[in-house]
DNA sequence: AAGGGATTGTTAAAAAAATCACATAGGCGT
DNA sequence: ACGCCTATGTGATTTTTTTAACAATCCCTT
């Protein structure tokens, strides 16, 4: 399926974002859409479009454009989300609890199956017919499970305590919602969520344009 | 303060990372520290840190690297986030309120002076010790509040909406936490979280490692 | 007060990514 | 069946970003 060594890191943040767009112009009801077209819809440029797709492919038709269904379901295989993958989440607090309660990762493929924490008081609770479980348990149960990825959502200070217990079960991959970087073996995927990045850069170019005028 | 014309984006999401890890470097007790383990504690190249903070300034001492608490004081004045910033909630749902309980936002200078919903069962209610107000009067209440940020974690297909009416009330930031693209004029900087973005790119590294074996 | 050691700030080089430009090829109408 | 039209896929070019290298300079010791 890939046809070169090195795909950029920037592609595939924009191959998720096509995704999102072109499932939002499939409720629409279009049917074929060109690069220029979804360049639009996405606000990049529309040779990057057909490049970054060029990387997994051939997925369009010239003198047409691209069928969008098959469109989505190519990038999702190209990605590796054409299938369900387990995750387990540790940390049943505030962020944690709404990210369970959102149906979304479920609809995309992403099946939480372990809800981890530490706190005695939570142990046993059943949130959306899952048992909270005992962090300490966490690598004997997600290899039961057959977890492969892991949802850090506890306090910054505690991320790396969890991230070693995910690394501990032979975890592949992992999403770090807590403001800590985390250390992991070279195999083990971080990536870092961090809404204040966001809120950052808006003040940034908010400051920016007063000073400009 | 600013030197060169442009600021690569790239450069804006690091120095907010630099604030993250150097906040923790602080709490251990570190007083000055080099680019290079600066460097090493975000995974970055030093030169990189050198030059990401040359476009504000000269911040560190030369044979002796930077003193730590002016250097988060030194960047967070160069982001324009060493002061209050007035947001306004849009959204009251699981996600809305998962953020309207987290105290990080108040402490690190982003105050949520507002929250709005269209569902009259919501509107009334008291969080946090803010009233619910119907999103209709948005425009009117963001100006009185002197809002300058707006958060919206409405279902995607209401974000447009969401979006107007913080755009009507002479909003100049958003940042949307809902699945879909917002059309808002050249003035007013829209950041999109997308947490899926992270999950996809775990899932596809591990796809791709194991493909690589 | 002067020299040594260390780390910055900055310029130059390399690498990576984005954009352009166009030949290529599929579909559709005649 | 043939040619025209259109939008893709891709090699060349430009731009941006990252990395390397080093001269400048600041502190500290003697
Ligand atoms: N709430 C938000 O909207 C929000 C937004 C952005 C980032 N975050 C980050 O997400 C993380 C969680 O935020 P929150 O508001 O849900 O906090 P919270 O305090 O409500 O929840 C943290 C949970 O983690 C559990 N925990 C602590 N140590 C643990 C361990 N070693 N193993 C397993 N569980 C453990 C606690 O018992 C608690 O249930 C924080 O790092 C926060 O900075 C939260
Ligand atoms: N819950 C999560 O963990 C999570 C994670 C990532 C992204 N998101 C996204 O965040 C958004 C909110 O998610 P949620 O789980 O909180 O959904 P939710 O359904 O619990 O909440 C949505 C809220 O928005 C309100 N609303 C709808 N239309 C509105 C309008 N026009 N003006 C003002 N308010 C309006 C609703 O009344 C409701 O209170 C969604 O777009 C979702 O995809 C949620």
């Amino acid at each position: 399926m890939l046809r070169s060594e090195h795909i950029p890191r920037a592609t595939i943040k924009r191959l998720a974002l096509y995704v999102q767009v072109l499932e939002t112009l499939k409720r629409e009801g279009a049917e074929v859409i060109s690069s220029e077209l979804l360049a639009k819809a996405c606000d990049v440029n529309p040779s990057q479009i057909r490049k970054d797709l060029a990387y997994f492919g051939g997925f369009g038709v010239r003198g047409v454009g691209y069928y969008v269904q098959e469109l989505i379901t190519s990038i999702k295989q190209s990605l590796g989300v054409d299938r369900i993958w387990r995750a387990a989440l540790v940390g049943v607090g505030n962020l944690g609890k709404a990210l369970l309660r959102h149906q979304e990762f479920r609809r995309r493929g992403f099946h939480i199956v372990g809800i981890f924490d530490c706190d005695p008081f939570k142990i046993g609770e059943e949130i959306g017919g899952i048992e909270v479980i005992c962090s300490k348990r966490l690598p004997e149960k997600a290899g039961e499970l057959g977890v492969e990825i892991g949802l850090i959502t506890t306090p910054p200070e505690r991320a790396q305590r969890a991230a070693n217990y995910l690394i501990e079960a032979g975890i592949k991959g992992i999403v770090n919602f807590a403001p800590a970087r985390i250390a992991a073996p070279e195999h083990v995927c971080v990536e870092y969520v961090d809404f204040f990045h966001h809120l950052y850069n808006v003040a940034f170019n908010i400051t920016l344009g007063q000073s400009q005028r």
